[in-house]
DNA sequence: CGGGCCACGGTTTTT
DNA sequence: CCGTGGCCCG
């Protein structure tokens, strides 16, 4: 046998000898044990890995097995790595002929080896986006009278609940039958059960009483879930159909084969003469049946070793795993070894301690399931270096957030400098990502370096976003030449265009001036393009730029895709913009290029994937398909490792299992954070207990679990804190498990107060965003006094000023150039119709309505004229919208309009130009003015259309919280005033109105009218001279900060600084 | 303890 | 928009 060997693999075998040697009695065990079932329970830091390989060295050695006669299965590609390494390091290159695989890895191998049987080669894996129209379909085809839609105001609502439930189906091979008798059994019991039946006598219940209603409620979820789970059936059979697949499916057809194909499950029972299985703990129903599956041939002695520790399951379903170990013991109970593994590595006895009290508070747990073996799970420290080490562990309790943050961020910057830890040895745990939001903040800006490691959606990425403005120039300018100005401001400000800020104020400047003069001589078919701008170089020589030729490059750039267009597939034509762009080598430059380029890739990646699902797939298509994913919250993700320099790790307690660290520090122990909010949280279905086996109390032994894994990574020392009152001064309730630590062990609650003086220090970074002043410079004050220079200010611009004073410089000082929305087409089309209406009365001087079928020609006319702001089904869609609501709000209207046409005389669209208030110039258009002539006091009524649904915060009157009222009152007000100084009529405005285009849930048009004060007045004309000094005086800096603001995004997106552009100004000085 | 009303938030993670 | 949990009252 060892005549083959060269020397490096004695040398090897030597190495691994010697580990062998140094293993402990029990980790001897688990490794010498090689016939027979082992199931070996493996607290943290008890070596586990290194058992498993050890295990495959020694059944190589001891046995005639070769490599491919073992299999060894875990969770994660990280698993299977980690493996191999040590295995290579043990045995050498023997080592990769080991089978070593995640279970989905596994699955995949079987099917490519086998693929007569799955007949896979057509398929392709289904993404997010089909999976949420598939499933969207699916609902759409249910009877109204469906569970899932019944009394639903969103028909899409449950849609993520359903793709909840359809994954967990897979993944733990529930049948709808399985998920139906479960709940059958669950409802059976509910009368038994505690919480439904009443303690005593209150009313007229009495005590032993059922809760009816409390029963019914539930019953009534229940039936909801009851109704999905049968709607798996039917889509399985479209993904089947679209010849689709996911994740789950691979080991769900492994399974199938399995059970069906005999031979083919022979064959792998045959080869594999030894099983190992990592983390048992986590593995679902599917996964646990494939081992079942693998090991059955062997009856009662198959050869195989299962490792897992019960206390570190943190995923769900822990009744369910706990039973999956148990079912495995019972079945080979006969010749079945028990191995614990209790000496640890990493910790020091105390840190073992305290996680040791927490987890015995757990019932959950395997030991108490065996009673019978009488053993009994400890962690004894048996790292020598560790034992003289014995910090003690801290509990600290900071008066609020802020302060737990600075003490945090404090402490550590103290132990990396004045006591040299390193900061890759320090790890802050916490529950959710969320929670390190602003720890994340100010270590940014004390420049302390960290690592994080989330899924990011790279859509929402400054970068992609304005790349795909890029794309979707290109792809408009292709379909339809000029169809994409209204995007060119935005594209120029892409980094990786390398356009200086400078230069597209040049350009912006010269565009609304141009757009001025011509307004001014109403030549408004003679507007300039940006496309004609960037290729006229007299033009642009005359704008004396700093960088010409970036926007040449530009221009050349944007010619080349539009002609590339149409020859190109998809990943051609984006490899080609992605190249010509700019874009590649701005990320390859970049200081985080590792990042950049891995998000590009991501996309690039994601374009080929979705080309080969559908080979005629375009641009425009393309960016349809990533429309509809944002329309639907669909992200494209990627993990990404924050600052992949060494730094403070900052991880959640669920990505923490299987590391360690020096120090590790638990943040926010409050309950809210750490223990479970509800068994039912987000949009999933809450599962009968009979069908997850868990019980009441079982979340709350998870989230205990949670707590231990955390814990158990610190090797030296731990410190738990958290704040007593958040932001609202209310007084928090920490986390049990704090206080389950506290009650056995001699540890104490130290109360930490930040000192004032640090706390000052912390003041400049500042804490919010909103509010902040914009970084992109305005234009040129000349220049803006300029194009200000005949401003009148309307509703509108007052608005949109009130409401964003950035909004306002792009919008009305720039001009930037904007295409209408459909919703807003829409409203034009109705409002135009209208007016038409009431024209044609005036027209023949009859004072009778004229017929409905007059009214909808108008509309079907107007929206004709609309018909470029829509794409094809939403114009059909408002069209038909439009036919039904005109038809009933006529009907509803009629008889006033009648009155009205009688007692007064209609003006519609009446334009007043030229007013001028209190010094500031004025201007509007009032959708219907009624004159009512023959009263005495001489008096109107406005009347303003809206489309749109009725929100009362924006007809009300100012409140001291919100001091300029809401839009729809401010702008009757602004009419009012308007009228009014207009001198076309000594008439006064006390009545104004919103009608309301579109009907509410109960089928009428609101029509709200409310009366203005003279106080009312006063607040709105000190609103408009306010409004107008301020843009007199150029405050534009200052943006909403809403999430929805385009123009807030636009500049957020575009703040951050550019070294490249930097650099190309640099360039440029030489 | 039980019910009604109102404000608020909306995980974690792997393949 | 839905469900939950705090809060108040009976």
């Amino acid at each position: 046998m060892a005549e083959n060997y060269t020397e490096k693999r004695i040398e090897q075998q030597i190495s691994f000898l010697e580990a062998l040697q140094k293993l402990n009695l029990e980790q001897q065990k688990a490794v010498n044990t090689i016939e027979g079932p082992v199931l070996a329970i493996a607290g943290p830091g008890t070596g586990k890995t290194h058992i498993l390989t050890a295990r495959i060295g020694q059944i190589l050695v001891e046995t005639d097995a070769q490599a491919h006669n073992i299999l060894c299965l875990t969770f994660t590609d990280a698993g299977v790595h980690a493996m191999r390494e040590r295995l290579l390091s043990f045995i050498g290159p023997e080592a990769h002929r080991v089978h070593i695989y995640t279970f989905h890895s596994f699955c995949n191998k079987i099917i490519q080896e086998h693929l007569e049987v799955f007949g896979r080669h057509d398929l392709e894996p289904l993404s997010d986006l089909e999976r949420l129209e598939i499933i969207r379909e699916l609902l759409d085809n249910q009877d109204v009278e469906h569970p899932l839609k019944v009394h639903r105001r969103d028909p899409h609502y449950y849609e993520a609940h359903l793709q909840d439930l359809f994954r967990r189906m897979k993944s733990e091979g529930w049948t709808a039958e399985h998920v139906d008798s479960c709940i059958d059994a669950y409802i059976g019991d509910l009368p038994n059960q505690k919480e439904f039946i009443y303690q005593r006598n209150s009313g007229k219940f009495k005590k032993g009483d059922p809760k009816i209603a409390r029963i019914a409620e539930v019953k009534k979820r229940m039936d909801r879930l009851r109704a999905a789970a049968f709607l798996f059936e039917e889509y399985a059979f479209v993904m089947q159909q679209r010849r689709r697949y996911d994740y789950e499916d691979m080991m769900l057809w492994v399974l199938k084969a399995f059970e069906e194909e005999e031979y083919l499950l022979r064959n792998y029972q045959e080869q594999y003469l030894y099983i190992l299985v990592d983390e048992f703990q986590d593995t679902n129903g599917a996964q646990s049946q494939i081992v079942q599956h693998l090991i059955a041939y062997w009856e009662h002695r198959p050869n195989i070793f299962i490792v897992g520790d019960d206390d570190q399951s943190i995923y769900e379903f822990q009744g369910a795993r706990v039973k999956n170990m148990l079912d495995f013991y019972q079945n080979y109970e006969e010749y079945m070894q028990v191995v614990l593994l209790q000496s640890n590595y990493r910790s020091t006895q105390k840190i073992l301690d305290a996680a040791q009290v927490l987890i015995q508070e757990n019932s959950l747990r395997i030991t108490n399931y065996l009673d019978h073996l009488e053993i009994e799970k400890n962690l004894i420290a048996a790292n020598e270096e560790r034992l003289a080490k014995s910090l003690e562990i801290r509990f600290l309790a900071y008066r609020n957030r802020v302060q737990e943050e600075i003490g945090l961020v404090e402490t550590i910057e103290h132990l990396n400098k004045e006591q040299g830890v390193p900061l890759n040895e320090i790890a802050i745990i916490y529950a959710r990502h969320k929670q390190a939001q602003q720890i994340i903040r100010i270590f940014e800006k004390k420049d302390i370096p960290y690592r994080s490691k989330r899924r990011i959606n790279i859509l929402e990425l400054p970068l992609i976003q304005n790349f795909l403005q890029v794309l979707t120039y290109i792809s408009q300018e292709y379909e339809k030449p000029y169809s994409g100005e209204p995007l060119f401001f935005e594209l120029l400000y892409s980094n990786f265009l390398g356009i200086s800020v400078q230069d597209i104020n040049c350009l912006s400047a010269f565009m609304a001036l141009d757009a001025q003069q011509k307004y001014s001589n109403h030549a408004y078919q003679d507007l300039t393009k940006w496309k004609d701008l960037i290729q006229d170089n007299t033009k642009l020589e005359e704008l004396n730029l700093k960088n010409l030729s970036a926007i040449q490059r530009l221009h050349q750039f944007l010619e080349d895709s539009i002609a590339a267009y149409r020859n190109r597939t998809l990943p051609e034509l984006l490899e080609l913009i992605i190249n010509r762009s700019g874009l590649l080598y701005y990320a390859a430059k970049h200081e985080r290029k590792d990042w950049y380029i891995q998000v590009i890739n991501t996309l690039f990646e994601f374009a080929k994937r979705e080309s080969l699902k559908n080979p005629i797939l375009n641009l425009k298509g393309f960016l349809d398909v990533l429309q509809r994913m944002e329309d639907n919250r669909i992200g494209l993700g990627v993990y990404k490792t924050l600052y992949t320099t060494e730094g403070v790790n900052l991880i959640t307690a669920h990505s923490s299992k299987g590391l360690e660290f020096r120090y590790v520090f638990i943040i926010n122990c409050l309950k809210d954070f750490w223990e479970p909010s509800n068994e039912n949280r987000g949009r999933r279905f809450a599962f009968p207990p009979t069908l997850t086996h868990s019980e009441d109390g079982d979340a709350l032994e998870a989230s205990r679990r949670l707590f231990y894994v955390a814990m158990t990574r610190a090797k030296e020392y731990l410190q738990f804190s958290y704040y007593e009152f958040n932001e609202a001064h209310k007084m928090q309730q920490r986390a049990c498990f704090v206080d389950e630590i506290l009650a056995r062990t001699k540890l104490k609650i130290e109360r930490k107060l930040v000192d004032n003086s640090i706390l000052v220090d912390y003041q400049f970074l500042s804490f919010s965003s909103v509010g902040q002043k914009q970084n992109l410079p305005l234009l040129d004050r000349a220049i803006m006094t300029h194009l200000l220079d005949r401003f009148k200010l309307s509703v509108s611009s007052m608005n949109t000023y009130l409401n964003c004073p950035l909004s306002f410089y792009y919008e009305y000082v720039l001009r930037l150039p904007s295409l209408p929305s459909q919703e807003a087409s829409y409203g034009t089309a109705v409002h135009n119709s209208l007016d038409r209406l009431f024209d044609t009365i005036k027209k023949y001087e009859t004072k009778q309505l004229p017929h409905i079928s007059e009214l909808l020609l108008f509309f079907q006319q107007e929206m004709e004229k609309q018909r470029v702001y829509f794409n094809k089904v939403s114009y059909q869609d408002n069209l038909n919208l439009g036919m039904r609501h005109l038809p009933l709000y006529y009907e509803q209207r009629k008889q006033d309009w009648n009155q009205q046409l009688q007692e007064a005389d209609i003006l519609t669209e009446k334009q007043l130009r030229n007013i001028e208030v209190d010094g500031v110039p004025i201007t509007g258009t009032i959708d219907k003015i009624i004159f009512y002539s023959n009263q005495q006091a001489k008096r109107v009524h406005l009347v303003d259309y809206k489309t749109g649904k009725l929100k009362e915060r924006r007809l009300r009157p100012p409140t001291p919280a919100n001091p300029e009222g809401g839009n729809y009152w401010r702008q009757l007000v602004f009419y009012k005033i308007l009228l009014e100084n207009s001198r076309i009529t000594p008439y006064t405005a006390q009545t104004a109105a919103i009608d309301y285009l579109t009907p509410d849930e109960q089928g009428s048009f609101p029509l709200k009218q409310i009366r203005i004060t003279p106080r009312d007045t006063s607040i709105v004309r000190k609103l408009i001279q306010d409004t107008y000094q301020n843009i007199k005086n150029f405050e534009f800096e200052i943006g909403c900060g809403r999430p929805s603001c385009k123009w807030c995004n636009f500049v957020d997106r575009n703040e951050m600084p550019d070294s490249f552009n930097n650099t190309e100004a640099e360039d440029m000085d030489d």
